[in-house]
RNA sequence: GCCGGAGUGGCGGAACUGGUCAGACGCGCACGACUCAAAAUCGUGUAUCGAAAGGUGUGUGGGUUCGACUCCCACCUCCGGCACCA
């Protein structure tokens, strides 16, 4: 008897299938195309780790799977080479980071061949490969063209270790995203790409896309896009404006005062009294860096700007002016109308300042059962009814409001002292209107926080209410006699009640709200804000906008992107500056700008790229008018070639153009893109927009590259730490794939658990799979028979299709799973024919490759089982299947019977009560009800 | 603070759109077989209380339902992302 060896087999059949060129995608077929789509590794020194694995795998067992299902499948691979790793790896030894890239390469290259994976291999691309970065550099130039790119100066993030600039993007809490150090500012000038100018097609054509929900989230998150309105606020005795943005216009009668970034144009142009302190706050914000500026949770400062005075557009109110570090210069419009009473960050700095707050919106929500039930949509909404209870938050008084169906009624009283008789007469009134004869149950209480006038002090008081929920319908009018009075009894009026309604807690909110301590900041029913009295705030908006003469806009906390990077190792710009004529383009026959062979690269203190230092390649004539001229030396960021990476893979060895029309139009867009969850913000954005750009060039045919993108959960140490070199937890897969073989590693981390969750690793789980294997491949030599049992028969075809939905949905556990089961099964049969187990065989084949393949052509087959039809499920043997009955007595299972899937409902009540574990548990009651749920259950009340 | 996601056995985790006594599959563990012995392998068992009948159990507390891990409400905990974006 053979013993299954799993280093015999590997081997073997990775030749095999190189030789015959199995997984090769084919540019002229006629077959339905199938596009997935891995992130390219960055081929570190360490070599491959167990998520690349867990991703990899996945969608090899996708491609797979397409495969065999006859369709024209591209799965590529290549590499993301380009980055300060491997820079910095070269600098501490000395060598060329060509070469150590080329090592990296070959090393994950036969990683990557060790584990199975049906890669294309011709189609490799190398995002530091002359040959590639030509049409990376094209693209640029193509942008640089539509002024797309450009040069500014800007503060940038400029990590001291690293010297280099960093994106907004690669700021992690003020720090280097790579090496964990504080990021400085400091002025540049950067190349920019103006990925802003598409923020509002990024964000709206993720309608259109099939992204997992929190993909769509994050992407949109970082977009940032919010609505609002752009006023002005004219400055008194002066020509200025001061234009502010506002999501809330609708409070627009509050602001009390106006703040301007420290970076606004305006703060040096008005004419302060107090210059001195005003340019000395000014700088010393100027100072601080990043993460200081940002904390939200310091102490806000500012300084009023003395003597200047702006005029509130709506109510001609003069109000004070302040600059502040608290409102930032790049979002917006750099200054802000404050609103105290209704944000909170306003109100912090008023009461520091002892600035007065002004409440302009009445909270009017009501919040049962934590649903703010006025402005929810939910269906009982509709038919439901509220009597409101009120407690005035210091008076022992009482109110009584109604609101139905979504729509606030208003108070229909005002103080009472008797709150029964009021409750009543709402009733009376809600019964009368919705035409619903009377109140069938208390739903619930809840509380309600209200504004409501009640003239003390002259000023708005905020209430507690209590909250009675009357849902009213037709129905049994007796049954409601008596709920009513529950009803009554339990939640009226008497002050005992209320009291339990009303805790300490609430009134203390209550409290703090009308005292200013607390912010409302959502919204309500417009206050003293003059003819706009009574809209609600949605509705407010745009009409105070629009009577102050302001502008509806859009902004977004996108910004452009800082593409320029001081660092040897990334594609060159092509970009040559002329004294005389300014920027030039590298002209597209000269394309690609290689690197020049350097010795020293290291970054220098003065962060100029070590490229500056090499005068052979740095001085050049002017393409234009020849005189002399230099070469730009900075270099793009290792996103640049990642954001395109997948339209060379269509035709990764044209010379003319980046990719063949046509071929693109065959294979794109991507059909299935699986990746980290680190790069659904970045790398998804930027390659987005790349897309998006070409796309508006002509030079792909569709808007958005991706149909689909999902995430795949990371993979923790042991014991839930995240894997690194520095804590010594790193699983090494070439160990794994030598003692357990690559099938056994490739299944345990599709069985481990949820694919989209993150996961520890478990060293001991390996041996679950690897029993599998054992299993199947013993099976395996004793196939024989003619037919196989039908209870197998029927769970195989089961299995056929749960593993067909599960591959699709991701579910690679329990499609293992299923498998097991199966195995187990077909382990217990007396005899196991060829044909059934061959079905079988098929639905591993894209789990574990190897074996499946050995015992394929063990059974006698001479093609590849991975280019042998996908197995389809036999319906008509699953639709034979009995289904087995449930029997419940008042909830619980007490018997179950087998029935045929045709069985009527009365066939199964019969059946039922023909039963004696039923007889017995029914005995001589009378079922008050019985429910029979075809092929399932029949449940019994009594 | 805001936005997501998740709380189920000793562990990883199953459970279709609420419906066949929740815990599949795998790990681990216990016992048994084989062995001089061990490993490997195979078999049996493995939420919990109870002698049994029968209860109780999916973070906590309520609710809806003939029936809830699944739906609704409140609360607690953990993870991920964003965070002075007006």
């Amino acid at each position: 008897m053979k013993q299954y060896d799993h280093r015999k087999i590997e081997g073997k059949w990775q030749e095999e299938w190189e030789k015959a060129d199995i997984y090769a995608a084919n540019d002229a077929s006629d077959k339905k195309k199938f596009y997935p789509l891995v992130e390219f590794p960055f081929p570190s020194g360490s070599g491959l780790h167990t998520g690349h694995i867990r991703s990899y795998t996945a969608m090899d067992i996708v491609a797979r799977k397409h495969r065999m299902q006859g369709e024209n499948v591209l799965y590529p691979i290549g590499w993301d080479a380009f980055g300060l790793p491997t820079e910095n790896y070269a600098i501490k030894t000395g060598r060329q980071p060509k070469d150590v890239t080329k090592e990296n390469t070959d090393n994950f290259r036969r990683q990557l061949k060790s584990l199975g994976l049906s890669f294309d291999w011709s189609r490799e691309v190398n995002t530091t490969d002359p040959e590639y970065f030509k049409w990376t550099q094209w693209i640029f130039l193509k942008m640089y063209e539509k002024g797309l790119a450009y040069k500014a100066k800007i503060a940038i993030n400029w990590c001291p270790k690293d010297k280099i600039g960093l994106a907004n993007e690669e700021v992690v809490n003020g720090c280097c995203e790579r090496c964990g150090t504080p990021v400085e500012q400091r002025e540049k000038e950067q190349w920019m790409l103006a990925i802003t100018k598409y923020a509002d097609r990024l964000y709206d054509d993720l309608d259109g896309v099939d992204y997992l929900e929190r993909i769509k989230i994050q992407q949109r998150n970082w977009i940032g896009r919010s609505e609002g309105a752009e006023i002005s606020f004219p400055v008194k005795d002066s020509k200025e404006n001061i234009q502010v943005f506002t999501t809330r216009p609708d409070t627009l009668f509050g602001v009390t005062y106006v703040v301007l970034a420290p970076e606004h144009p305006l703060v040096s142009r008005l004419s302060a009294a107090n210059r001195d302190a005003v340019d000395s706050y000014v700088s010393s914000a100027s100072k601080k860096d990043e993460i200081e500026r940002t904390d939200a949770k310091k102490e806000k400062t500012g300084v009023r700007l003395e003597g200047v005075v702006a005029v509130n557009p709506a109510n001609g109110v003069e109000v004070p002016v302040f600059v502040a570090d608290y409102v930032l210069a790049q979002y917006g419009t750099g200054a802000v109308m404050a609103v105290p009473a209704h944000d909170e960050r306003d109100l912090s700095f008023a009461k520091k300042y002892d600035l007065p707050i002004r409440l302009v919106i009445e909270p009017l929500f009501v919040k049962t059962d934590g649903v703010d039930a006025v402005r929810s949509d939910k269906p009982f909404v509709e038919r439901t009814a509220a009597l409101c209870i009120v407690k005035h938050w210091s008076e022992d008084t009482y109110l009584c409001s109604k609101w139905k169906s979504n729509d606030w009624q208003g108070f229909i009283t005002g103080g009472v002292e008797d709150g029964e008789s009021v409750a009543l007469a709402a009733e009376r009134e809600i019964a009368e209107e919705t035409g619903y004869k009377s109140a069938k149950y208390v739903r619930t209480c809840g509380r309600l926080h209200s504004q409501f006038y009640h003239g003390v002090k002259g000023v708005n008081r905020f209430a507690h209410f209590d909250v009675v929920y009357l849902e009213l319908q037709d129905g049994d009018v007796a049954e409601m006699a008596q709920e009513e009075k529950d009803l009554h009894d339990v939640h009226w009026v008497s002050r005992s009640d209320v009291r339990n309604f009303v805790n300490r807690e609430d009134m203390k909110t209550a409290w703090d709200m009308f005292s200013g301590s607390q912010c409302l900041t959502g919204d309500g029913i417009l206050a003293n804000s003059g003819a706009f009295d009574g809209l609600d705030s949605e509705g407010a908006r745009r009409k105070i906008t629009d009577a102050v003469g302001g502008s509806w806009v859009k902004k977004f906390k996108l910004r452009d992107w800082v593409f320029s990077r001081q660092r040897y190792w990334g594609e060159p710009m092509p970009m040559i500056y002329c004294a005389r004529c300014g920027w030039v383009p590298v002209p597209e026959k000269d394309l690609p700008v290689e690197l020049p062979a350097v010795q020293k690269y290291e970054p220098t203190d003065t962060g100029e790229s070590p490229l500056a230092a090499i005068d052979e390649w740095v001085n050049v004539k002017c393409p234009n008018c020849s005189g002399p001229a230099r070469r730009e030396t900075d270099t793009m960021p290792n996103w640049a070639g990642s954001s395109w990476y997948f339209l060379r893979y269509v035709d990764p060895k044209n010379k003319e153009v980046f990719a063949d029309p046509k071929k693109l139009s065959l294979w794109t867009p991507i059909d299935w893109y699986n990746g980290g969850m680190e790069h659904t913000t970045l790398h998804l954005l930027y390659s987005r927009f790349w897309h998006k750009f070409l796309f508006d060039l002509g030079l792909v045919p569709t808007s958005e590259p991706y149909l689909k993108r999902t995430s795949h959960g990371m993979i923790l140490a042991e014991g839930g730490e995240k894997m690194s070199k520095s804590r010594g937890n790193v699983i090494n897969p070439d160990d794994l794939v030598d003692t357990y073989g690559a099938d056994t590693l490739r299944v345990y981390e599709m069985f481990m658990g949820p694919f989209d969750q993150a996961i520890s690793w478990d060293g001991r789980g390996l041996i679950g799979p690897r029993r599998f294997i054992e299993r199947v491949y013993s099976l395996a030599q004793e196939v024989s028979g003619e037919s196989l049992g039908r209870e197998a028969d029927v769970l195989l075809q089961k299995t056929v299709q749960k593993v067909s939905v599960d591959i699709e949905s991701m579910g690679f556990n329990t499609a293992i799973s299923a498998l097991m089961i199966l195995a187990n099964k077909l382990g217990d049969e007396a005899n196991v024919p060829k044909e059934p187990f061959s079905t079988f065989l098929r639905l591993l084949a894209p789990f574990a490759p190897h074996v499946a393949e050995e015992l394929w052509h063990d059974l006698g087959n001479k093609d590849s089982i991975h280019m042998a039809p996908w197995p389809v499920a036999d319906q008509s043997k699953l639709a034979e299947e009995e289904s087995t009955i449930a029997v419940q007595i008042n909830g619980k299972v007490r018997a179950t019977f087998k029935a045929s899937k045709a069985a009527t409902k009365d066939d199964l009540e019969g059946a039922a009560f023909s039963l004696d574990e039923v007889k017995k548990w029914v005995g001589e009651n009378n079922p008050k009800k019985v429910i029979v749920v075809p092929g399932r259950l029949v449940s019994i009340v009594i």
